[in-house]
DNA sequence: TGCGGCCATGTAATCGATTACATCTCCTCC
DNA sequence: GGAGGAGATGTAATCGATTACATGGCCGCA
């Protein structure tokens, strides 16, 4: 082991040149002279230096770090997200720091503790429930560094976005459901507070009335994304007479506690309704029934949302606050069926 | 909007006291009297002042930052222990960076990026899936920042850990299942080279073992901790003549996966068959049948190691090499019965 | 009274890079 | 031949904190 560890000023040395020349070499080679900068390269391999981040980012006024706002870390949801995103920013050198947005109330506090100590040179936010307190001193966050949002929103809030087309994910479980002759439909939804659940809810009204079917109020029960969530509906369901004979919840783990709620009630899916869930997580394929649901490219929204972030960190400064929208795909399996003659 | 960003010396002057003052009643209060020390409080208010991190970075050599190595980010299992890492650290102040160790090859390189770098001041590592490469450059690593293991570990290599009672659990499990009346035991195991999965299968001879159950090679499986691995078991276990009437997987993928394969294949969970798996996930209840497994509280894992990695950073270099070890719970649901009469 | 010591505070060096500006060399072109 | 410009490199200021060392005031004690 080397006793210290080397420095511009020790590779300059071995090399015969400036700290200003193995800077350049290390940060813009095109303007140093071939034979320099392969006497620097060598030297710097020789003494194994690596620059040191601290002094870089003083003087640079950057961290070349992304700060990841996760509203549940342990919500196995954003995991894929994160993965996209690591392994974008690294690819770009650059390094991705995370917290749980539940944790401390993010408010001003938590934020100006990342962005204002310039720990951050930008933001990724997973979560769209932002209060308003909150949002104002994202607003401020937003003169200071870029922001994108990734998978979730807050809506009129002008900032670049990726996100999975819900809406047409909807259409296509509802066009799905029709195919198979289902003409009265329900709905479990998400949070009333969550952006997500908010569109696939209007999205299931929209296209269910562009069908032509039967909407009813009493047929969209409220709920979060939880299976406990399905549960509850399913007591619901199974003592509505001639209600719906298609049920499309917001989440795949609706879908589970309410076929779970409704297999012990002695409903059976499909035979007796259909149910889809919405995100394909890994265990819906193994679910008894495989469950019918939407998948996203939840990784693919992660490097979306990354490229999109290092876009603007890279100095080209026309932000594009129009949404991307990724497509999503049907993934038909058994958890629905054509609609049961007796129920029609 | 402040036109700059306030720094020291803006507060000091503010305060009318040096910036030496100023630092004193940031870092170390008490060094400070409490007249003066208010009106620095207040200046900083007033100005909104934050520490620039790089500069103080700079200065103390320390980054305030732990990183967490992560073989697959996009594995929900892991997401729960970096909860739990996250809260633990953001309350001292520290930040957690994240990266997929699968992603680049952790080797030196990767490691050096964020230790030599000054980026971290300590690592998590999640993984213990290391090669000897690696290992080599983790040896060196360790000599300048502590480095905690979670979870996974590497057998051999002196360095504080956390982890589950991986073999309690199966003892739980066997003795669980041998209550029932089962006699024939089966096992389908993890990768080869995971600890985990070593350690689990290692616990499952011996307290089958011990109990004086039949164990047979030809009843233990390899596989790795996915659900398709359930699957492919499930082809053998399907045809096995007068094989274990209990099947004790190494993971809850693992036994979704191998249910789904038997059922396809006409066996019946519990009636035929029980089977067990590892790690309580959140689909575990909802799973058709409810599995029996064993608990193991990531999140607190996290919390735990994070702790010790504090520890050691905070100045008390009293390393505890030895593992801690977390307690596990039997969780009893639907999948496991007792023997079928007609297979004792 | 005078000395030693403690406490609170200030002055200025320092961490290790990047980069504005200066310098020097070598060409080109009139 | 000389002005001017381009290209390569060096010198030294700079980023914004922390902290070693210096200073000054005050108290207690001989």
């Amino acid at each position: 082991m080397r006793s210290a560890k080397p420095k511009v000023i020790d590779v300059a040395r071995l090399a015969g040149v400036s700290t200003a020349t193995v800077s350049r070499v290390l940060n813009d080679p095109s303007m140093v002279s071939e034979a320099t900068r392969e006497a620097v390269q060598k030297a710097v391999q020789d003494t194994g230096y690596r620059v040191n981040r601290a002094a870089r980012n003083l003087r640079t006024n950057r961290s070349r770090t992304v700060l990841a706002l996760v509203p549940n870390l342990s919500n196995p949801f954003f995991s894929n997200i994160l993965s996209g995103l690591e392994r974008e920013l690294n690819a770009s050198d650059y390094s991705l720091l995370v917290t749980d947005s539940s944790d401390v109330t993010l408010s001003s506090d938590q934020l100006q503790r990342y962005i204002s100590a310039g720990q951050a040179d930008g933001l990724i936010i997973l979560d769209g429930d932002i209060d308003q307190r909150e949002l104002e001193a994202l607003q401020a966050v937003l003169a200071t560094v870029p922001v994108v949002f990734a998978c979730e929103w807050v809506e009129g809030f002008a900032c670049p976005s990726v996100r999975a087309d819900n809406s047409e994910g909807i259409r296509m479980l509802v066009d799905h459901l029709w195919e198979l002759g289902h003409r009265r439909f329900g709905h479990v939804a998400g949070p009333s507070t969550n952006v997500l659940s908010r569109k696939r809810q209007e999205a299931f009204a929209k296209f269910v009335r562009i069908r032509g079917g039967d909407l009813r109020q009493a047929w969209m029960l409220p709920g979060n994304f939880s299976i406990e969530a399905g549960k509850i509906a399913a007591k619901k369901v199974a003592t509505l007479q001639n209600g719906p004979t298609a049920w499309i919840c917001a989440s795949d783990q609706i879908a589970f506690g309410l076929i779970a709620g409704l297999t012990d009630a002695g409903v059976k899916v499909p035979d007796d309704l259909s149910v889809t869930g919405f995100d394909n997580i890994e265990m819906t394929e193994v679910f008894n029934p495989p469950l019918t649901t939407i998948h996203q490219h939840r990784n693919k929204m992660g490097n979306e949302a990354a490229r999109q972030l290092l876009h603007q960190l890279k100095g080209s400064h026309k932000v594009i606050n129009e949404p991307t929208v990724m497509p999503v795909y049907l993934v038909a399996r058994k958890s629905t069926g054509p609609v049961t003659q007796a129920r029609v």
